[in-house]
DNA sequence: CTAATCTCAGTTTTT
DNA sequence: CTGAGATTAG
């Protein structure tokens, strides 16, 4: 590809923005606005119009995914290899820089990276060992402390502390830290702080670096936090070039710590000349834009931005009132058939909520609809509870003082080693200040006999999977540990065997991809393991990627960032909700929740439903609430209102006189006949199996009523999984069980 | 040491 | 109403 037909394919300001001289830059790329483009066009013509290499460039995300895509996307773009170009996520960068500089930053060369579970867990071992309230100082708080503080650039002893609490927490980042130290293992916020205080304390190796990348790229840099952009400006020095592309309208994390002020310092600071604004916008309809410009625009301290788009006005933002939760998912039920009907695909349709809780009601009158969905969030594989399991086995292989690894394995599967024993080997190892492992080894008494056998085990483990490949090594681990077998005899084990052999089969996919991408740190030898666990913590993957079939999406507004649909659904437009409660006191807490907003309108094309339900069931009662102030801060002349009610309001609200649970009324009310909604789509969206099919109403004799949600097997063997009003999830074998379809 | 029972809180979460 | 976490009984 040649560069001047992809600068032709621009607009002025992408063109601007891309084409810039070698100095430092802000680009407020507004939603929809070719900002991934921008991005990797300007990287394409670094390379090709101004004789750059690639090992110059540096160009950082905040998700693996987007980190992937500008790979892509880039690799599609140019013929030559992009090998020392370094693109990754800050952690991913950073984590690359300390291995390859281990020494430097007093680590050890395998030292393991501790997601936020882990770190939890982490602090409640140390509470545990300093005998702390927990009470008085509830972990989930002093990890919000040390991380705030680190994110801070600030370490225990650079702490004023004004209260007792802060104090405390200050000591107890300190302990924190030498426990961390001592285990050879670091967190995200960490991984930042040592990357950046490696370069803060070595003149030399920061000159290198600041030589070396004389072009660093950020992507999104609204949701930089401090230490982040402190990291970017020690990399950067003081004639690096920075092209930071960011939205304000659309930091969302302000919550987390990310500071949108660092877009106003970055101006400051590096003295920027060109501000750029990416205005047009290339994904929503006129009116849809219309809203969200009009609606932004009620928040103040902003750098100022309006979106225009060529399409035409499109389709009116429809606001619809419901009564009741249920009915608002039953109105969306029928909504997304029509929509359907129409050829929109079921993947091009999103619902959106604040808060997850929120998903169940729409769930249920999906699934009792027939509607295949998907949602994401929640568990994502590297965090499901059996991987976990199998990592902590081989972070003991790699490092046999990862304390966490130890606790978290160490009676799992049940080896009799209860909690009065690892209490006696604690007490035993804190003198010492030795981990675990090697306090295990001089235990005498009859209590360390299991715990010798452990510790039998994994040296075993160490010793049998030497040699061995990496895939092997895994295949090794969750035979030899017992996971499998322990799996074998649970009733719901079936799944979770089955991800421990999808982790193999990931171990083998990324030995596969480490060979074609030779960037390794040139300076040492890091061990395939070592790596592949660096990997599962700073990528948990794919949030449960249903192989790309046909299926609704429902997420967060939060997780719907960055994405686009043909419709959107934004549900649950109440004061209270969305906004939320807590984000309603104080001004900054409210404007980010119209950003929020402002978000998810800006993720729909053609078409966007906003949506509020009169009376809500919340924390198992019913709630009367007033519709989003963010509603009356629409443009009229943009929107088309309709009010839900009559019929179907009493059938989806049994409410008033409900005794018996929500979810069996309400299934006996389904209005549409899980077979006809199966003509009404284009394609059949799901599979039957004799006859049956996943969100089916069934009745079975002992269990009563319930709901198909998966299958296994086929032939004789084929059962499904159903789960009761009354008695839980089972899995039933088709050809015994004599389900009973009900209408 | 496990299993059953109770209590209590209950936004959003790229790494 | 739910689900996690702690407490208590076998």
């Amino acid at each position: 590809m040649i560069v001047s037909d992809l600068l032709a394919h621009l607009n002025p300001e992408q063109r601007a923005a891309v084409t810039l001289p070698d100095e430092s830059a802000l680009i407020l790329a507004g939603a929809g606005s070719g900002k991934t483009r921008v991005l990797t066009t300007r990287i394409a013509w670094l390379l090709q119009s101004q004789r750059i290499r690639p090992a110059e460039i540096l160009a950082v995300t905040f998700t693996n995914k987007a980190a992937r895509e500008m790979m892509t996307r880039l690799t599609a773009l140019l013929p030559i290899h992009l090998r020392g170009m370094w693109i990754g996520t800050f952690h991913g960068l950073c984590n690359r820089m300390l291995r390859a500089h281990h020494q430097t930053a007093e680590l050890p060369q395998t030292f393991q990276i501790l997601d936020s579970a882990d770190q939890l867990s982490a602090l409640k071992r140390l509470l545990k060992r300093l005998n702390i309230d927990d009470e008085k100082y509830p972990p989930k708080q002093v990890q919000r402390f040390i991380n705030q503080a680190k994110e801070q650039g600030l370490r225990p002893a650079g702490m004023d502390a004004s209260d007792p609490f802060s104090q405390k927490c200050a000591e107890l980042y300190a302990a924190y830290h030498a426990q961390c130290q001592r285990e050879g293992v670091v967190d995200f916020a960490e991984l930042l702080l040592r990357s950046y205080e490696l370069l803060a304390r070595n003149a030399e190796m920061a000159a290198h670096y600041q030589a070396r990348f004389k072009h660093m790229l950020v992507d999104e840099f609204q949701d930089t936090n401090t230490l982040q952009y402190a990291w970017l400006k020690q990399l950067a020095g003081p004639c690096g070039a920075v092209f930071a592309v960011g939205d304000d309208d659309q930091s969302i994390y302000a919550f987390r710590g990310a500071n949108v002020g660092n877009m106003r310092d970055f101006e400051r600071e590096y003295k920027v000349r060109h501000l750029i604004r990416l205005e047009q916008n290339y994904r929503s309809h006129g009116h849809i834009l219309d809203a969200a410009n009009v609606l932004i625009a009620h928040n103040t301290r902003r750098l100022g931005k309006n979106l225009r788009t060529d399409a035409g006005c499109g389709e009116c933002v429809r606001v619809v009132s419901a009564e009741t939760d249920s009915q608002e998912a039953l109105w969306l039920v029928s909504e997304v058939r029509a929509l359907n009907r129409k050829g929109i695909p079921l993947d091009q349709i999103a619902v959106l909520y604040r808060s997850n809780a929120q998903s169940r009601v729409l769930e249920h009158t999906l699934m009792s609809a027939g509607i295949p969905y998907r949602v994401t969030g929640g568990l994502r594989f590297f965090e499901r509870a059996e991987i976990k399991h199998a990592l902590a086995y081989l972070r003991l292989l790699e490092n046999p003082d990862d304390d966490t690894a130890f606790m978290r394995v160490v009676n799992f599967p049940a080896r009799s080693i209860g909690a009065r024993t690892l209490e006696v080997l604690s007490e035993a190892a804190r003198p010492l200040n030795r981990s675990l492992h090697a306090a295990a080894a001089q235990l005498g008494g009859k209590t360390a006999a299991h715990l010798q056998r452990f510790i039998q085990l994994i040296e075993e483990m160490r010793a049998r999977t030497r040699g061995l490949s990496l895939s092997e090594t895994v295949q090794h681990v969750i035979d030899a540990s017992g996971l499998v077998e322990h799996y074998r005899a649970e009733r719901e084990g079936q799944d979770r065997i089955e991800n421990l052999r999808e982790l193999v089969n990931a171990a083998l996919a990324f030995t596969k991809e480490e060979h074609a991408e030779p960037e390794a740190p040139p300076d040492d030898e890091i061990t395939p393991l070592s790596a592949f666990l660096a990997h599962a913590s700073l990528e948990a993957g794919e949030h449960q990627a249903q192989a790309g079939q046909a299926a609704v999406q429902l997420m967060t507004v939060h997780a719907a960032k960055g994405l686009e649909f043909s419709a959107v659904f934004i549900t649950g437009l109440e004061e209270g909700l969305f906004p939320h409660q807590n984000s309603i006191i104080d001004a900054s807490g409210l404007e980010e929740e119209r950003r929020l907003m402002y978000v998810a309108m800006t993720r729909a094309r053609a078409r966007l439903y906003l949506s509020f339900a009169r009376s809500r069931m919340l924390h198992g009662q019913s709630r009367h609430s007033l519709r989003s102030r963010f509603l009356d801060e629409l443009p009229e002349q943009t929107l088309q209102h309709q009010a839900l009610h009559g019929a179907s309001a009493r059938s989806g609200a049994p409410r008033p006189h409900a005794s018996h649970t929500a979810g069996a009324s309400w299934t006996q009310q389904a209005p549409a006949a899980p077979r006809r909604a199966l003509s009404e789509f284009s394609a059949p969206p799901h599979k039957t199996v004799s006859g049956f099919y996943i969100g089916q109403s069934v009745s079975h004799a002992v269990f009563g009523h319930g709901t198909i949600t998966a299958f296994e097997g086929n032939g004789a063997d084929a059962r499904a999984q159903v789960k009761f009003t009354r008695s839980g999830a089972k899995w039933l074998v088709l050809g015994m069980a004599k389900l009973q379809p009900v209408l």
